[in-house]
DNA sequence: GCCACATACCTTGCATTACAAAGTACATGG
DNA sequence: CCATGTACTTTGTAATGCAAGGTATGTGGC
């Protein structure tokens, strides 16, 4: 279930970790890890579509210990869509939030006349 | 992009809703519009999904002021499916804030060594 | 009577996105 | 030479939000 409340906010978390330093994807999956479950199949199609996005752009860098790595740098769009995706991310969950907390009548589950 | 927030939080918010009282269909899209933007090609079809999984229940109550509306009534399966949600909710709201929190190199944008 | 409007229901088709699964390729160590 | 870890990528499937369209009931104005 909480495959469907992932949707829109990897893409936050993705930009959100570019914030801190370029990295490339399976780096950022790594470090994503420490904190919810992610899964390869689904980064590598959202890098793509950052690149789409001109959010990020990319330059390949050799490893000693394995293939040359795909980094991504993000761009001065992906840091305003970055920002602008942290305002919309606290005020989905205001929105919800205020759901969640309205308030119960006291008398319990009668139905309402409008 | 709200659109794909939303996916999986609906379901919790119209649980929420009917844990309140019993409501139809019709109801609940306007009082979650008081918090968000949700329109009606949504909610019919999840309030299907609700009946599939028998986390609620209906029956039909005329009105005065237009056709019958069909109530919806949380069964106690889905008292306990709301429970659940509400606690990945906050799971999943304190994982993605740990992410956007995480730390910000003192050096910035430089490509980390592993 | 008729027509617009609000109420109330429902369906179809499209777009987006998470993920499992599978495949490719490089480097190292037993 | 073969398993393991690193690193990239693609294909197909499932889930779900939404616009758009359609049906039907009740009220009030003309």
């Amino acid at each position: 279930m909480k495959t469907q409340l992932k949707k829109g906010a990897l893409e936050l978390c993705v930009l959100a970790v570019l914030a801190r330093g370029d990295s490339y994807a399976y780096d950022i999956v790594n470090q994503l890890s420490r904190s919810m479950e992610i899964s390869e199949g689904t980064v590598y199609p959202l890098m793509r579509r950052l690149q789409d996005e001109a959010w990020v752009n990319t330059y390949l860098v050799e490893s000693s210990t394995g293939p040359s790595r795909k980094y991504y740098r993000l761009t001065p769009a992906g840091e305003t869509a970055l920002a602008a995706m942290q305002t919309e991310w606290r005020e989905f969950v205001s929105e919800i939030d205020s759901v969640l907390a309205a308030p119960s009548p006291t008398e319990t589950r009668l139905p309402k006349e409008s």
